[in-house]
DNA sequence: AGGCAGGTGGCCA
DNA sequence: TGGCCACCTGCC
């Protein structure tokens, strides 16, 4: 179920403060991690599972099921770009110009864009459609659980488009995704009919691959940008949603700027990393709106003593 | 108890 | 191009 029994822990050669951690794996650009009671986290990409473990000084430790330990340690240094370069990338960013950028980014640090498998971030983001993370979450879980191959006891990996392909519209919608259900499976049947068709817009230019992306039913520039972004290490690619459509008016004086006029805003203000800076935008904004909410929510049950009459 | 949610596609001026 | 609306349904 919920325990990974497997190889010895790991050190990773990373140290994140606890809420940058659930920051970057449960933070919307993954659907597949979960904190556990114990303090770890558990989560599913491609054919890994891992665990990941954090030390009181926030260090962080993996560990995988011995069968496909070697595999996980491997994918793990490219899922978390663990790489040199992000503090020269982040560096790259124009903070020194913009005081609100500067903010997001030390209040973050380390917060980065995870490498997730191209197939497997469509079908997320196509489940996202005006649904919060909890819900995109139970969406996927049963996605892998009812259709999804396993890659270790308990654990299954996401279906394919190929195997997707072979599942009904009304199957689908019994995975909780209502009206996405329709586009996920028109989506698997071109992709069954055009082989190699999801391979060759991974690897086109990031303009070309989104003009692509778009074509498919229930992608439109949101979901495109981020299946780029989050599923090709296409760090250009500026998303915008509600949240950001809401930051950068916030933030940025941008009111009443449409989508378009604010991703085109976006790419001009912080450059060929705008994904980057976007997700630091991102999560201070929801942090933000955790801490004190704009609209805080009436509690209903303050209003009498306890003893409702009704009528 | 209902309204709302990290969009998209279609239809109308 | 721009604005509106239907589309599903489980959470808060």
């Amino acid at each position: 179920m919920s325990t990974v029994n497997g190889s010895t822990w790991k050190p990773l050669a990373l140290t994140l403060t606890p809420e940058v951690l659930a920051e970057t794996l449960d933070g919307g650009q993954s659907f597949r991690w979960n904190l556990h009671t114990d303090g770890e986290w558990i989560g599913v990409w491609g054919e890994c599972v891992a665990k990941i473990a954090q030390a009181d000084d926030g260090s962080l430790s993996w560990s995988a099921p011995d069968a496909i330990a070697d595999h996980v340690g491997h994918e793990l240094i490219n899922y978390l770009r663990l790489g040199p370069g992000l503090a020269e990338q982040i560096d790259t960013l124009p903070w020194r110009s913009d005081a609100h950028l500067a903010k997001c980014l030390e209040t973050f640090p380390g917060l980065r864009i995870l490498r997730q498998p191209f197939g497997d971030t469509l079908l997320c983001f196509m489940c996202s459609a005006t649904k919060q993370i909890v819900q995109i979450k139970q969406m996927v879980a049963l996605l892998a659980k009812r259709h999804g191959r396993e890659i270790a006891p308990g654990f299954n990996r996401l279906p394919t488009w190929a195997e997707l392909a072979n599942v009904s519209e009304l199957t689908l919608r019994g995975c909780l995704l209502g009206f996405r259900a329709r586009y996920i499976h028109q989506t698997a049947s071109f992709l069954a009919e055009n082989p190699g068709w999801l391979e060759a817009t991974e690897a086109l230019p990031y303009p070309e691959a989104k003009e692509r992306l778009c074509l498919l039913p229930g992608v439109g520039e949101k979901v495109a940008d981020c299946v780029l972004l989050f599923g090709a290490g296409r760090l250009e690619a500026f998303p915008v949603d509600v949240w950001i459509l809401k930051t950068m008016e916030r933030r940025y004086g941008l009111t009443n700027w449409k989508p378009a006029q604010v991703a085109q805003f976006g790419r001009a203000h912080f450059g060929t990393l705008a994904g980057l800076a976007q997700q630091y935008l991102f999560a201070y904004e929801r942090r933000a709106t955790k801490t004190s909410p704009i609209q805080p929510r009436p509690n209903l049950s303050d209003s009498t003593s306890g003893l409702s009459s009704d009528k």
